[in-house]
RNA sequence: GUGGGCGUAGCUCAGUUGGCAGAGCGCCAGGUUGUGGUCCUGGAUGUCGUGGGUUCAAGUCCCAUCGCUCACCCCA
């Protein structure tokens, strides 16, 4: 065992169960792809600032769970922990939403960071794929952004994902609302944390789930009663173009997501299979960020899903349960050389095969022939192809089948046509 | 940040009132000096998380510490 340990509150990702987070990734952008929405990357950490206020000084991610420190230059730096801001900054700097028709549709994959306590789907480093349509006002956006998550969950399979859904109002309807919101909690018994918590942010108090504080919020004044004309028509068209198609949903008014910058409509898909958490993708409207990170008014939605979390409700469902082992690292052709000059030629004739689209390997090392048998038969190859002395002599290989036992001697220049056809490639 | 559970072989774990550290699986070798998977025979592997304490004697009891894990808070 070596002495060093992945990081507190880290994972790594072995295979052949890594091969499921690649699925994951793909499965949840190509929707995106056939959408339109182009491949953006930026850096894994940014100024600190931009998350302080583009994310929310009052939320628990920049208060207590950045992973924050100074450069060589003395520039305060955080490792990303979302990828939204970053994206918008991106797009502010470089004029994306200048250069071209609106909305500027995007998707990304990646690592991002919040120093937390581990728990089971929570962890310190984790990654997420995730969408941003940005520059178009338009319920058909948002209802947009989620039909392409919940076809992503389909195209793997999932079917125990929930969609939540909730408004949150927009500037002119918000600020009535949250005062209303404030009135109510201040009269609750509530623990000193979350009373600080009712100047700050009331919307995320409606969040709590501990039982103690649910009882209390019975009657709270929920946002759907104070919406303004605009923003009531804008989500029953999000709402009626999702039921057009189809889609269950459930309106949650408690909805409120943890991060300062959301608008109009949010959303979260749950899923029961993730321990005590339950969201494995969320997302919404942010039609204010731009402006609070320095940008000019730039409406946008989007959401992002946790790769991991949704690894894990696959796993709950049963699903996938053998197609990593079935992809991970196997081969169809393991080579078996016998000796120095035959481990020459071998290296030649598995570098042919993979050139002609055959998965091979080969024994290395120089174990014996036993050892490199065992490797033939522990690599899920269909065929081993022996080659000693007495083969190269007569120009030939021994083709070995490896399920039946069967062995046939195949000349040396057919190998890769006689393999190709054997496997149908 | 807070609380519970757990740290013994590569893995999963057992280990009695404190008395020589074990099993299964895996691994290695041989049976087959050019043949895997099955079978048979044999073999190796430990800082009992770490540090201290009690004791003739500690995997076992006590203290501390680190790690893992689950949960709270919060979130993907």
């Amino acid at each position: 065992m070596s002495s060093f340990q992945a990081p507190k509150g880290t994972f790594d990702w072995l295979p052949p169960r890594s091969e499921r987070a690649l699925a994951v990734r793909e499965a949840l952008s190509a929707p995106a792809r056939r959408a339109g929405y182009g491949y953006i990357e930026t850096p894994t950490f940014e100024d600190t600032a931009l998350f302080a206020r583009g994310v929310g000084e009052s939320t628990d991610i920049v208060t207590k769970e950045m992973y924050t420190f100074e450069d060589k230059g003395g520039r305060s730096i955080t490792l990303r922990p979302e990828m939204t801001a970053g994206t918008l900054r991106a797009v502010l700097q470089h004029g994306l939403h200048n250069a071209g028709q609106l909305p500027v549709k995007l998707w990304y994959s990646g690592s991002n960071f919040r120093y937390e306590r581990a728990q089971k789907g929570r962890y310190r480093h984790f990654s997420q794929v995730g969408v941003e349509a940005l520059g178009a006002e338009d319920p058909a956006l948002d209802a947009e952004v989620i039909m392409l998550a919940l076809d992503g969950y389909a195209a793997l399979g999932l079917t125990g994902v929930e969609l939540l859904l909730n408004t949150l109002g927009c500037k002119e309807c918000r600020p009535a609302y949250r005062a209303a919101l404030q009135e109510f909690l201040r009269g609750l018994d509530l623990d000193e944390a979350t009373r600080a918590r009712v100047e700050l942010n009331p919307l995320r108090v409606l969040d709590d789930k501990r039982p103690e504080v649910r009882a209390q919020l019975e009657n709270a004044p929920l946002v759907t009663d104070h919406l303004c004309e605009a923003c009531k028509a804008y989500h029953e068209e999000v709402r009626a173009l999702l039921s057009g198609e189809g889609v269950a949903y459930t309106d949650d008014p408690r909805l409120v997501r943890g991060l300062d910058y959301y608008t109009r409509t949010t959303f979260e898909f749950v899923h029961g299979g993730l321990g005590a958490q339950s969201a494995v993708g969320g997302g919404g409207r942010y039609d204010g960020l731009s402006e609070m990170i320095g940008g000019p008014p730039l409406p946008g939605v989007g959401w992002a899903i946790g790769v991991d979390r949704t690894v894990l409700a696959m796993e709950a469902e049963g699903l996938a349960e053998d197609d990593g082992e079935r992809a991970a690292g196997r081969v169809s052709v393991y080579g078996v050389p016998l000796g120095e000059d035959a481990r020459r030629v071998m290296f030649g004739l598995v570098t042919g095969l993979r050139r002609a689209g055959v998965p091979a390997d080969m024994a290395f090392g120089g174990r014996g022939v036993k050892g490199a048998m065992k490797g033939a038969d522990r690599s899920g190859a269909r065929f081993a192809v022996i080659l000693g002395e007495r083969d190269l002599a007569a120009g030939e290989a021994q083709l070995k089948d490896l399920a039946s036992g069967e062995q046939t001697a195949v000349p040396l220049a057919g190998l890769v046509t006689t393999l190709k056809e054997k496997l149908s490639i």
